[in-house]
RNA sequence: CGCGGGGUAGAGCAGCUGGUAGCUCGUCGGGCUCAUAACCCGGAGGUCGUUGGUUCGAAUCCUUCCCCCGCAACCA
């Protein structure tokens, strides 16, 4: 009889940048679930992988001065890129699927074919705002104060022909996949994409392009590209070999059992993603299970914060296995994590150093010292000994419980239980007075036995977590490879009587958390602040130049602007005698308060501009830069003793 | 009124199909000495964001308001 399958995919990764903290929280967990599924004896395939087309792409390319090919080949598989760090990270990914593939084009381009023929994507317009000197578009939401993102400059209404996907005529039967059933996880998710974005009306979906080159071509129409969805959405199928002929596992796992995403990406894969299987007549994913955000301080790291955790640099100082067992037990899976070094440190502490790795370390080094590290096997049972065998009995289904509904933190919970009750066990047993006594060995010998089967069941369980840490501990308590199955997880005897351990390394060695932090402190703080120069621009006039008004301005009032991140309201005086309202995207930067009285430098014979329902006459002058990555802003400002309306030349 | 999540001991969280508040870390005290200054036991510490209501009884259900975060823009 053939196995079980079990088909599980991470989304695949954006890489223009290197991957961070995050991308390994959901491939680790991923591969977690992946390592448990063939303990428990399924055929799984574990897939991953990297969506390498885009105009994003294309840009950083063109800015490192490499073709959009060469940039991802580096993210990808350069020193430190993503297969590095899946390598490091022991991932068990059966397959690495890179849209930029020839199998996966290939069977995308038909893809695309198949949905145009069928009437499911059609010729459009695709409206816009458009850049002329950046060649992009933007939505009415991306323009910042009305002007493109990227260079700040103006836009005009623009027309790009496009192809459409029709997702309208999907809304209703993925609506009704939403709402029925557990395909989507957790529930809550449900509600936020039905109220969100079906209920309001699903639009049509924007599939090609022709204002970037960084994609695969729709071959029926030289001058577009596929965009987004077909192409990265249907790396699942095509790396089964769907429509091509680079693999033949199609038929054997399709469909996915799960999908495994990120919160942010939950709307593509419980909407875009089944209307698109609807419209190629295919079956559906059984489930799309959506995690949470590893946060710091309670808000979202990003580039731009510079909050950005770098995984090498942890798993390089405290172990892989003990950064993969710390994402995985220290958040509920569904919802955010709050990361943090110091929770880091002290997950390990308590759970690997005290609880695990001292139990083995004192369970295999009293069966040493007493027995020269092979028991007798005379043994002599105690009713004190019928609450840990029953626990060796049964957590195992507790754990699976869990596991089976991806809560990794509550399966992990479930074996620390057990381990806990095994480090009680030993002060209740009091194992060296029993050594002291030659008529107690039979005892003795049944105590440390207990406390070793403990340690098998529970290693076996964290297997998934920590391959390599409980090989290790596997090989010091005396396990061999048959008595680590998942099968022997829930019974007890299983390791025979006469059983020979070996006392070993450290498996986990306790961190000095003052020392680390400061390690760590040190370490994130680069020695020189990368600042970004800006270009000098070409040349103008004195003349030009002259046609600037810049006054000396006093500032009267200040406050946020409502609804406004980045607005503050400046009521200044310009020295005219009439007071002049400027705003400025600067909240970031300041506190309204702070600037109040403070000298400071305006144009003043700009347009009148609307931003946010107020009117803003002019602009404050600012010194900006980049560092590392990060915008700086410091508002230009004099000294108090120069007056109002003086004029700057 | 855009949508969603959250506000519970010093910190991080659970409880939320209603019945005198739990877990981990920290802290204080005790025990033990096999072990990675680890392990085991006990104590202190909370009017469960705010207002009003339903109920014999609410952290748990309904209501008012406040605060935080996320999404709406392909950053897991």
């Amino acid at each position: 009889m053939d196995k079980k399958t079990f088909y599980i995919t991470t989304p695949i990764y954006y890489p223009s940048d290197k991957l961070h903290i995050g991308h390994c929280y959901c491939t680790v967990a991923t591969d977690a679930i992946a390592r448990y599924k063939r303990l428990r004896g399924y055929d799984v395939m574990f897939l991953t992988g990297t969506d390498e087309h885009g105009q994003k792409i294309e840009e950083r390319a063109k800015a490192a001065g490499v073709t959009p090919q060469q940039f991802v080949d580096n993210i990808v598989t350069g020193e430190h890129g993503v297969l590095d760090l899946w390598k490091l990270m022991n991932i068990s990914n059966d397959r690495f699927i890179r849209t930029t593939d020839d199998y996966h084009m290939e069977s995308v381009q038909k893809i695309f074919r198949k949905m145009y023929e069928k009437g499911d994507i059609y010729k459009g317009a695709y409206k816009g705002k458009y850049c002329t000197p950046c060649e992009s578009f933007w939505t009415e939401s991306q323009l910042v104060d009305g002007k493109c993102p990227d260079c700040g400059r103006e836009v005009h209404d623009a027309e790009e022909e496009a192809y459409f996907f029709r997702l309208s005529k999907y809304a209703k039967p993925v609506q009704e996949l939403l709402e029925s059933g557990d395909f989507l996880e957790p529930a809550s998710r449900v509600n936020e994409m039905v109220n969100n974005f079906i209920k309001p009306g699903l639009e049509d979906l924007c599939v090609s392009r022709t204002s970037f080159k960084w994609g695969i071509p729709v071959d029926f129409d030289p001058g577009h590209v596929v965009y987004v969805w077909v192409d990265a959405l249907f790396n699942y199928c095509t790396a089964l070999g769907f429509l091509n002929d680079k693999y033949h596992d199609y038929d054997k796992y399709w469909p996915a059992d799960v999908h495994i995403v990120g919160k942010e990406i939950v709307r593509f894969h419980s909407i875009i993603w089944p209307a698109m299987l609807m419209s190629m007549e295919l079956p559906l994913p059984k489930k799309v299970y959506g995690h949470g955000w590893l946060v710091i301080d309670g808000g979202k790291m990003s580039k731009s914060k510079g909050n950005v955790v770098d995984p090498y640099l942890l798993a390089e100082k405290f172990g892989v296995d003990a950064l993969r067992f710390f994402l995985l037990r220290s958040f509920p899976f569904g919802s955010d994590g709050n990361f943090s070094n110091e929770l880091l440190i002290s997950t390990i502490n308590t759970d690997l150093a005290n609880d695990l790795g001292n139990l083995v370390s004192r369970t295999t080094a009293m069966a040493e010292k007493y027995f020269g590290g092979t028991l007798p096997e005379a043994r002599e049972s105690d009713l004190i000994d019928n609450e840990l065998i029953a626990m060796i009995r049964e957590t195992a289904d507790r754990y699976a419980e869990q596991m089976d509904k991806f809560q990794l933190h509550l399966g992990l919970e479930e074996v620390f239980k057990l381990i806990q009750r095994a480090n009680k066990y030993i002060d209740e047993t009091a194992p060296w007075v029993l050594a002291r006594d030659e008529a107690k060995k039979p005892r003795l010998a049944t105590v440390l036995y207990n406390l070793l089967e403990a340690l098998r069941v529970s290693l076996t369980m964290l297997t998934p977590f920590m391959p390599e840490s409980c090989e290790k501990a596997f090989a010091q308590i005396g396990a061999d490879a048959a008595a680590r199955s998942w099968d022997k997880a829930g019974e007890y005897g299983v390791l025979p009587a006469n059983i020979s351990v070996r006392k070993g390394e450290t498996l986990f060695p306790r961190i000095d958390m003052a020392k680390a932090l400061e390690e760590l402190e040190a370490m994130h703080k680069p020695a020189c602040p990368q600042v970004k120069i800006e270009p000098v621009l070409p040349d103008v006039t004195i003349d030009d130049f002259a046609k600037c008004d810049m006054r000396v301005c006093k500032v009267l009032a200040c406050e946020n602007v409502k609804k406004s991140e980045k607005l503050l309201k400046f009521t200044l005086d310009d020295g005219s005698g009439t007071e002049r309202q400027i705003l400025s995207g600067i909240a970031k930067f300041y506190k309204p308060e702070e600037l109040v009285g403070k000298t400071v430098v305006a144009i003043l014979n700009l347009p009148p501009r609307k931003m946010m329902g107020q009117m803003s006459n002019g602009m404050l002058l600012s010194a900006v830069r980049e560092v590392d990555g990060k915008e700086e802003l410091k508002l230009l400002m004099l000294d108090d003793s120069v007056p109002a309306g003086s004029r700057l030349c």
